[in-house]
DNA sequence: AGGGGTTTTAGAACGATTCTAATTTGTTAA
DNA sequence: TTAACAAATTAGAATCGTTCTAAAACCCCT
């Protein structure tokens, strides 16, 4: 679960790592960064600049991609790559980590599985590379689109 | 290691199974084929091309992006996917299996380890998602780039 | 009020992929 | 051989997400 106070201290964190990059927290880029900190679904940059809009009206795309570029560069956003649609962005949680993707709505959950300990170090002894990351993704079909399938074989 | 015999064999499967998905193998299309169960390096679709293109110059870029087409509608062509350039092809072992990505040069090796038992039913039970796929890359730097960058620093 | 840097903007450009409509090719039947 | 038809291929247009560009707007400090 989280709290109310988990989003602010989300927050403050992106905050503090965009002023220490030396920007200014511009109304527009808070309300991205709020969004994203406070936001379970993964948002993509078109989802972003909808909501922005609705406070900030004005706001182009072009400063939602400016503000997720700060963000990737201060290691405060999870960019979820795709290339058949557009990329999804995880701000509660800026560390890889394992997704839940559904391949009928595109709804994306976290997993919250642990990692198993020294794997990157046994794969660089096997493979001579320099593991740095790691993307880990399931694909399936989530419940709620099991069910409507489900009704629309019996119906 | 893998023989040529190897290649044969797999050259044959992803023949049967376009003739069973009912279409011919062109001259055109059998390159793509060929060209995929022998390279080890991950090709995308330019790449094909010009290599198509030595033995067929009137290849179009639609042919060998039809071809790939039918080789996923057949299992027979694993994609990985990238947002930031184009998507890469294993035709060897077109089922899932983890991949190791150099973030300098974008080479891509294949990774044997073995996939641990019963995740898919684990995550299943936990999340109630039908999991059908996984996705599973590391990302870092391969051996030939940290010398290269090992050069540089001394040199 | 004026100057200087930062931020934001609209729209152009880009690159990978898909689509489209016309042409070519191959096969079969007269 | 030609006619006719389906399948395959083509060049180029269209699409879509993202990045780039150059101009405009904004803000702070005198």
């Amino acid at each position: 679960m989280v709290t109310d106070s988990d989003i602010q201290q989300r927050l403050q964190e992106m905050r503090s790592a965009l002023v220490q990059r030396g920007v200014v927290i511009t109304p527009k880029r808070d309300k991205v960064l709020e969004i994203l900190a406070s936001s379970d679904d993964h948002p993509n940059v078109g989802d972003l600049h909808a909501e922005v809009q609705r406070w900030h009206p004005s706001t182009s795309l072009a400063t939602v991609y400016n503000t997720i570029e700060l963000l990737k560069e201060t290691g405060q956003v999870l960019e979820l790559e795709f290339s058949a649609s557009a990329n999804r962005y995880d701000g509660r949680r800026p560390d890889s980590h394992p997704h839940l993707f559904c391949i009928e709505c595109q709804r994306i959950d976290d997993l919250d599985i642990p990692e198993p300990e020294g794997v990157f170090e046994a794969i660089s002894a096997e493979t001579g590379y320099e593991v740095v990351r790691q993307r880990l993704d399931y694909y399936g079909i989530c419940p709620k689109c099991q069910r409507k399938r489900e009704a629309r074989r019996s119906g």
